[in-house]
DNA sequence: TGCGATTTAATCGTGTGCGATTTATTTACC
DNA sequence: GGTAAATAAATCGCACACGATTAAATCGCA
């Protein structure tokens, strides 16, 4: 039982390991064909449910830092997906917007959830209480960190 | 309800995504003193559980491909965690073992363990019933892909 | 026996994540 | 008003992940 409990941790934090990577491969193929990857798609979420966040607000969304938002972003702006500007009242701070065609992949995008949710499994109650027991267990990991 | 439907994987990939990033954040200072990163702790527990593995064992209990071990177990040896030598029987294949440095680590991390699992929940029932959930999950992904 | 198919690692290029540091701007306080 | 502290983004270096390709060794089958 003590070993038992000395190797749970280690699978709790494998099982997410993999099955985050397993999720990344599965949205992958379906993403790349409208030229985006994983991360990407979750900033587009993001602005998509809130349009012209700051880099920060992005961050606390996504728990990011500009570290790594911010190569990520000039990759989107490059693709022409979203705008990176300075907020005039503050230019500190860099406002992110998307642009029409940033915004209209939500539309041609929209598929993509259904394969991901067929892949996932036939019960939908289940799933909601699995996303809801991660994110209590990821909230608590935050805290701790 | 269908808008519902269209959100949840989106919250169940951010979920997993969001967790599994927390749970890197907690190991990563605790196995940066001894000189690990996340992935490569992982191979140890491999290691550790079955000493002596080709990378395409490894590969197969970690769900990665020769593109990502090779480099790692590179880094590994030259931390002198660990051996690749070709196997004799087969020169196609690199078997990966223990170094007395990679062994003895298991009981020097073994303290890791605690401190994850303290800061997962002080609920063990309902950990191991949640890591069984995501694995479930991750098999039924793995299958789709 | 010989040669194409298969298997196994390795290599290469791109895109994250993140610790540590730097730069630019604003705030706070004297 | 001037300057130190604080804040926001950017930069840099390193280590994954992974698609695509390559190289070497073995297998299989005529």
């Amino acid at each position: 039982m003590l070993d038992r409990a000395l190797h749970l941790d280690e699978l709790l934090c494998f099982a997410l390991y993999s099955a985050n990577n397993a999720m990344a491969r599965l949205y992958r193929p379906l993403l790349a064909r409208h030229g985006l990857t994983y991360p990407q798609y979750l900033v587009l979420v993001a602005l998509w449910q809130r349009d012209g966040q700051k880099v920060n607000d992005l961050g606390a969304a996504l728990n990011l830092e500009s570290n790594t938002l911010t190569p990520l972003l000039k990759r989107m702006e490059a693709a022409e997906l979203l705008q990176r500007r300075r907020n005039p009242e503050d230019e500190r701070s860099v406002i992110v917007s998307l642009t029409d065609r940033g915004g209209a992949l939500q539309q041609e995008a929209a598929g993509i959830s259904r394969c991901i949710l067929e892949a996932s499994g036939e019960d939908m109650a289940e799933l909601i209480a699995l996303r809801d027991r991660i994110q209590t267990l990821a909230t608590r990991l935050k805290a701790s960190g």
